[in-house]
Formats: structure tokens, sequence, C-alpha cells
DNA sequence: CACGCATAGTATCGTATCGATACTATATTA
DNA sequence: TAATATAGTATCGATACGATACTATGCGTG
């Protein structure tokens, strides 16, 4: 078992980039949670713009997201729109100013400096593990996934290359099924 | 080039291993950070257990860390010993109430669940990914190490199989040297 | 339809985080 | 011995974040 050396080493990198995200934020005023909320809000699709969607991905309270999406849209990164069908809800669409944001900061100096001293075979090996730890926990722990649509159940793929998700029951447009999705569920394979 | 994909997994990853050292530490009234400080207490040599090593370690300023470790000594989870070489230093031991929490705590469930949801290989697979970039990462950005003697450019092994430390110029037991070690500079083979 | 219940979101409060700054004490060096 | 560097502490202010309470809308069941 490489229990141990797999938590020890994931600290470490968890620590870092924190770190990193923490300075980069500073300078715009933002948190690493702030941060990382606007970076969500950027690459999901428009099932998961929602405060819920936000609270589900960085596993904190209704209270304290609400607060950061505040401070977000206060300070001109994102915009609140009405839901026509459900009028509880609120979505979330990142403004150019915030797009432009994520663009100069993610993915922060700190992976792109190492990435750049990783080749081809090392990076696709980096990737395969992280992305096989990440999708094992999730499924140890019973946790939500937040993929893209390709590696979806509820997606279905017509003779046409159309998409469509049988989840919502709604066409899904070719960029979309590149976003992410808090209610994708993996493929069991 | 990976970046933005092992960027996404690493936030991932990192987010969720954060998530569940808060809810962990909350039973015992320990933060995130405080729970790696004692953690990182319970792993490094007797060169690297000081308030500065812990500063170096978590990467926040001396402010905070003095009273992250102000809190663990208040909860009986580590004791402040002076340092007879250098009076404006202390070393920090974790006492056995202490040993007996990390035992309890670390690694998380969140981890061992998941490992034990992945064969040797890919565990394997897993652990060398996670070291490449993470030593990648430190030495692209210029950061300390913290590794052991095993791996560090100080070692000495002596034909008797003994160990010594060329920067501080002293010998190290066995068990030392699989300690973790603040002035840890890897190989460069 | 009406009632209860679930869900999305907000507001507020208290504890804790964390960087910044200023401080003391000891070591080092010129 | 004086200047400077280093280890550690104390304090403050802005923010994080969970807990709680609240409003408004949707949904299900009799």
């Amino acid at each position: 078992m490489k229990t141990k050396e797999i938590y020890d080493y994931l600290e470490r990198l968890s620590n870092l980039l924190r770190n990193e995200e923490r300075r980069e934020g500073m300078d715009y005023g933002l948190q690493p949670v702030q941060l990382e909320a606007l970076y969500y809000l950027s690459i999901c699709n428009r099932y998961s713009d929602t405060p819920m969607g936000v609270v589900d991905y960085l596993g904190q309270t209704k209270g304290t997201v609400s607060q950061s999406l505040k401070l977000l849209e206060q300070k001109g990164y994102i915009s609140k729109h009405a839901n026509k069908q459900d009028k509880r809800s609120i979505h979330l669409k990142v403004t150019s100013s915030g797009k432009k944001l994520i663009k100069t900061l993610i993915p922060p100096p700190l992976i792109t400096k190492a990435c750049n001293n990783l080749n081809e075979e090392e990076q696709n090996q980096i990737e395969i593990a992280l992305k096989q730890l990440l999708q094992t926990i999730q499924f140890s722990n019973g946790m939500k996934s937040f993929g893209v649509c390709q590696t979806c159940r509820y997606n279905l793929t017509k003779k046409d290359c159309s998409f469509f998700c049988e989840l919502t029951e709604e066409p899904l447009s070719m960029s979309e099924t590149q976003c992410i999705c808090r209610e994708h569920e993996t493929i069991i394979s």
C-alpha cells in the first residue's frame, strides 16, 4: 500500500498550489476560493453555473459561496441572470473582464514552468495518474465527478453526431459538451 | 502541452483534500493548516522542527505560524524545547497525545478508501507521477524540496553503512535519515 | 386547490485565518 | 563594539467559512 506516500505528495502539491493561488489572486483582491469559483464558472455548462453548482464544486456552505459570489460580482468579474424556468434560481455568467483575468492567472506559472520542464510522455503519464487518482477518490467516496459530457452516462451521441442529454432531455451543442457539469455521472465500464 | 489538464486535476484533488482535512480536524478544533503543521513536525528531523521550519514548509508568514503553534501547544499536541546551541531558536516536539492524533487522522479516509480501490501497480504509477510532478515544480520554481537524506546531496553513506550530513557535519542515525529535512537538496543526476 | 415540505439563494454572526507590522532577544560579522 | 541578520512573538485588520435564520419559489399529496 502506497497510501501514505500518495497522501504526502498530494498534501505537498496541494499546499504549493494554494499558496501560489493566494499570491496570484492578491494583486486583484481575490482569495484562492474566489479565484477557483470564478474559474469554475468559466468552464461549467448552463446547468451548473449557479450558486449551488459552486457550492457542490468547492464543498463549502451556501452562505460562504454567496459571499464569494457577491464579491466577484462587485468586482465586475461575474454577472447574475434570472432563470426563466425556475424563479428561485439564478445563472452566473463570467464577464469579459472575468474571462480576461482567468486567462491571465490560470494555469498559474507554478504549473506552467513545471510543464516546460517535462516532455510530452512525462506529461501524459502525470495526467493519466492524476485523472485515475481523482476518479477513484470521487468514486470511492460517493462524490460528484464534475466531468464533461463525453464521459457521462447521460450523454447520447446521435447518428448525425449531435449530442443529447438524457437527464435534462435537451440537445447539447458541440461546445457545450466540453464544459463540466454538476450532474455528470461517469460511465461505469 | 497538458498544462491545463494537469492544473485542473490538481486543483480538484487539492480542494477535495483540503475539505477533508477541514472536516477531520474540526472534531479536534484544528484547522487544515494546524493539522498540516502537526503532521510536518511528526515527520521532520531535528534540524527542521522549529517555527521557521514550519514557515518554510507551509509557506505562511512567521506570525501566522506562531499563532498556529501556540494553539497546538495549548491543546497539548506539541511541546517547546530550548535550543542549547542557539538561544534564539526552539525545537518543537510532538507529544504522545499529538502522535496519537496524527495516527488517527492521517492519512485521511478519503485517500485510504481510494487506495483500497487501486491495485499495487496503479498505486505505484500514481506515486511515481506525483513524485515527478512535485520535484519538477520545486526545481522549476527554485523551491525547497523537503526530502529525506537518501535523496540529499549532502548525505554521505559511509562504508560501515552509517550516515553523515556534510552540511551540518554531524553523524545521523538510521531512523533520522527517514525524516524530512528543510535543508534537503535533491541530488542532481 | 391547499397544505406541507424541499430547494435556491441571501443575510448575519462568531470564530479562525493569514498577511503586515512592529517588537524583543540572540547571533554573526566587520 | 557597533551594525546587521535571524528566530520568535504580539497585535491588528481584512477576510474565510460554518452555523443559523430568513425569504421566495417549486413540487408533491391529499
